[in-house]
DNA sequence: GCCGCAATGTAGACAGCGTCAACATAAGCG
DNA sequence: CGCTTATGTTGACGCTGTCTACATTGCGGC
């Protein structure tokens, strides 16, 4: 089970709070009123109380709440990252096991933290990574580079695999970038679909949740896979 | 092209407006709203002085600005039905290409009306119909019954397509709400990865898009087809 | 060690928002 | 006609993001 303990921005140093790193404390704050408050109870006003600062001191680091939410946004992919790869290489022997893997990875980081993972994507933070066919540089042009960026590294894991699977004959060698989309989109998808009709997240339900996005990934799969190696779950 | 004027809470009597039916006036002026000033823009306020009311003339019909909002997703979901309805009632020929034509369908809905495509779905409206594997009964418990109802027609008309091609032996004889879920689900995830990351929602791109989300979808089929006939856009 | 400047935090104010209570008006109906 | 109910208006409240003016702190050069 995630805890918001192994975010990036947890401060080593105490006592470095009050007057050293102001900045990463609200992302911190924000991160925390996030999952507590739900998405609407994320206010600079909130954030600045639980920070312990005056409510317009986090104008210092931030120009605007966008500014803070894409901090955010940020810090949110770049865990969900590290969530994919870590779940990915703990079954590196097959990538086909690897990618299911990584499905319940992203799936559980999803449920864990709805709210911070639909302020990662519907935010309006300006241009994505996923539709540009050009991965890199245009990262820089984004309104938010550090979103693109951290974004874009997520889906590279997924293409990574899903190159290697290619590599081994275990997927049609088509475009992996439009294969990583598709796998992406259906996760995501089904994510979003959860998240925004469901008032509750109970645990329990994450085991039936990841049985039908397996189940999901796998129609994609064998149909991508020429081997037609389908199981039943 | 898609109008708003194509919706169904156009008014048929204009000089029952600004005495007589406040309520479908307010859906209306939200509509147009939300693809002008985009769903921040989406204000009582706003809505109130578009419809030539006062600010608080609209609690008279919608005790709250959730309620409101609710009324507009049901009447998206209800246009949604129909358009895809009408895409696939077109192809009724070939079940898959009526699958493909719905999608068409679905995509040009996102791409016309994106604003009104995140409130429907990423507006914390409560249940939804999707994951519940009893589709009825279920709509009355929800929060907002016109929505679970409105929203459950439109998924209807996926499953009943997928039936209809597992009778024609086009597709596998499995579950065919959750062969639907899949689809909806690439569909949705695509269409919001699309509406989330872009700026601008130029008409050029519905192109590019909906040879994306095809071959997105014919990347399933073809895991579920026994058939195996791929073609190649 | 001290002084000045740049960085950082604070207090007050503003417009806009959703919402409520009190009041005004119109419609329907006996 | 007059009563009741439905509907629209006005004023106010607390909340929000954000701006401006002011206070404080910390650090580099003398």
């Amino acid at each position: 089970m995630l805890t918001l303990s192994t975010l990036e921005n947890a401060l080593a140093d105490q006592r470095a709070y009050h007057h050293g790193d102001l900045r990463n404390a609200c992302i911190d704050c924000a991160l925390s009123l996030l999952e507590t408050e739900g998405l609407e109870g994320l206010t600079l006003r909130a954030v600045a109380q639980r920070a312990g600062v005056s409510r317009s001191a986090p104008y210092r680091h931030f120009p605007t709440k966008r500014d803070l939410t894409a901090a955010v946004a940020a810090a949110g992919f770049r865990l969900l990252t590290r969530e994919i790869q870590q779940a990915m290489d703990a079954q590196a022997h097959c990538p086909l096991e690897s990618l299911l893997s990584g499905v319940d990875a992203y799936s559980r980081f999803g449920m864990a933290y709805p709210c911070l993972y639909r302020l990662m994507f519907a935010s309006d933070l300006g241009k994505g990574p996923l539709f540009d066919e050009t991965d890199a540089l245009a990262d820089e042009d984004a309104e938010f580079p550090e979103v693109a960026e951290a974004g874009t590294a997520s889906y590279q894991v997924l293409i990574g695999n899903l190159e290697k699977a290619q590599r081994n004959g275990l997927v049609h060698p088509q475009n992996p970038r439009e294969q990583a989309l598709c796998v992406w989109s259906t996760l995501h998808g089904l994510l979003s679909l959860y998240i925004d009709n469901r008032s509750s997240y109970a645990d329990h339900d994450m085991t039936a949740f990841s049985q039908v996005s397996r189940r999901s990934i796998r129609m994609i799969l064998f149909g991508m896979s020429p081997a037609r190696a389908m199981a039943d779950d």
